[in-house]
DNA sequence: GTATTATTCAACCAAAAGGTTGAATGAATG
DNA sequence: CATTCATTCAACCTTTTGGTTGAATAATAC
């Protein structure tokens, strides 16, 4: 699995999404991330752990507690694959004149 | 399943990702779009379906041929979520550094 | 009208996802 | 040391996902 297709995957959900704009209000112990959930510790832990494996969450261990903090860089990421397709969502482009113009230019197959 | 979570969800197999930048060219029918992958004509129509669920893809048909093309708004709802944490990977805000000034401003909970 | 072509629908299957509960591990606390 | 607290691990279950094959539908071509 690519790191894009990790970092989609894990943005899908929308407990994990909350869990991103959670963590940016600073660090956090899963309990404490957890607290607001209305489902088990044990699954916001699978969330979190699912978040680690696409980079979008750190942890820092202390003693028995697991600080998590977010980590960005996979966002970027996700952020410059949509940018490929700004031209696509501005002008009319996205319409039924997408073509008029089309054709010649953008020869690649984008990433992946 | 909200807007946000169909587009990630559709946009985390790149299969998928691949058919959004296959049709950045142009209009295609289905068995056109499906040519270059290896698997089933049927298992691209499944992909086609769901990113048309989330509103990535647009179909006309005309006559027994379904033309295809990109709907780019979704990704740029995609673009717009992330943008939100731009300022987490831009500095060095990402890394260990990132709670020294926060904890104070973002007070709401990002998206859905 | 009979093939052929374009596409979907339906059934099936294996694997992954998202949740649960219960037990295990390992620090802190009385 | 016995308990409690923070967290994970493991097993289990149901639903979804990504693929297959085979049949259905519907438009075109011979």
């Amino acid at each position: 699995m690519s790191n894009l297709d990790l970092a989609f995957a894990a943005l899908a959900d929308p407990t994990r999404r909350r869990i991103v704009a959670r963590l940016t209000r600073g660090e956090l112990r899963v309990t404490d991330l957890a607290q607001p959930f209305a489902m088990s510790l044990n699954a916001v832990s699978k969330h979190v752990k699912v978040l680690e494996g696409a980079g979008l969450v750190g942890r820092r261990r202390e003693g028995r507690e697991h600080y998590l903090r977010l980590r960005a860089a996979p966002l970027r990421e996700v952020a410059r694959w949509t940018a490929q397709y700004e031209r696509f969502w501005t002008r009319r482009l996205d319409a039924l004149g997408a073509f008029l113009d089309g054709q010649k230019e953008n020869g690649d197959e984008g990433s992946q």
